[in-house]
DNA sequence: TATTGTTATACTCTATAACTATA
DNA sequence: TATAGTTATAGAGTATAACAATA
C-alpha cells in the first residue's frame, strides 16, 4: 500500500502541465504569469486585492504584474467610481483574444498529453480531479 | 461529451500543486526552483546539460540556479575527471535532508488534497496517471 | 483606524548572445 | 569543429517594508 504513489504522480503531472503552460505562453510572447492573469480575468475577480488572493500573490506583486500587462496592451486599469482607492482590471480586446486562444491551446495540448484512455477511467479521473479542484481555484 | 473538462481540471490541479510547492518551499526558506533542483538530484541526472533538459531551462539559467544553490550550501559542483569541461552537481548533506523533507511534505499535502477515495478508484487512477507521466518527467 | 493600492528595494529566475576551455 | 559550461546583460516575477489616499 503505497499511499504516496498517486500524490507523486499528480505532482509530476502538474509539472508537465506547467511546461505546456510555459510553452504556450511563449508562443504569444507573454510570460506564464501574464497568461494566467488574462485567464483569471476571463471569469474571475477583477479587483487588485481579490486577484492577488486568487493568484496567491502579494498586493505589490500584483501592481507590477498589472503594470507590465498594461504596458503590453493586454489589460487596462479602470478606476472604481464608488471607492476611489480601488481599481478594476479589465481585458483589452487583444487581451481577451489572447486569453481565449491560449486557453484553447493549453487545453488541447493537455488533452493530447492525456491521450487515449479508457472512457471509464476518464470519467473517474475527471470526477476525482474536479473534486480536488472544486472551490479551491479560480484559474482556467 | 465535453472533451475539455478533464484538461481544464488538470490545469487547475497543476496550479494548486504549484501553490503547495511554493508554500512548502517557503517553509525551507528556499525558492520552488531550488526545491525542484534538489528533488531532481535525488534520483535524476546530475550533469548541467542533462539537468537543464530535464528542467526545461537554458544552460545559462542552470548556471545561475546552481550558483545560488551552491551559495546556500545545498549542492556542490564536482569537476568531472574524465571530461574536464563538464561537472556534476551533487547534493550536500543538508541538501539531501531538505530534499527528502520537502518531498514528504509536498506529497502529504497533495495526498490530503486528494482526500479519501475508493481504493479501487485509487488504484486505477494511479495507473492512469503513471501512464501519462511515464517517460515524460524526471521530477519528484 | 482600516483598507486599497503604490513605491522603493533587494533577490531570484530566465533567456539571448558572446565567450572560454576542452574534446 | 562541436560540446560543456560560464559571463554579460536585460527583463520579469516576487516579497518586505514604508507610504499615500480614501473609507
Amino acid at each position: 500500500m503505497d499511499d504516496t504513489k498517486l500524490a507523486t504522480g499528480l505532482v509530476r503531472l502538474a509539472h508537465l502541465v506547467s511546461r505546456v503552460y510555459a510553452e504556450v505562453s511563449r508562443e504569444f510572447e507573454l510570460t506564464p504569469q501574464q497568461i494566467q492573469l488574462l485567464c483569471v480575468l476571463l471569469d474571475g475577480p477583477t479587483g487588485m486585492t481579490e486577484m492577488s488572493r486568487a493568484l496567491g500573490l502579494e498586493k505589490s506583486s500584483m501592481t507590477g504584474l498589472v503594470d507590465r500587462a498594461e504596458r503590453r496592451g493586454i489589460v487596462v486599469r479602470v478606476r472604481d467610481q464608488r471607492d476611489r482607492r480601488a481599481c478594476d482590471v479589465a481585458l483589452t480586446e487583444q487581451g481577451r483574444t489572447i486569453a481565449h486562444a491560449a486557453h484553447r491551446k493549453v487545453t488541447a495540448q493537455v488533452e493530447a498529453l492525456v491521450g487515449a484512455i479508457d472512457p471509464g477511467d476518464r470519467e473517474r479521473l475527471e470526477s476525482v480531479v474536479t473534486g480536488i479542484v472544486r472551490g479551491r481555484d479560480v484559474l482556467t
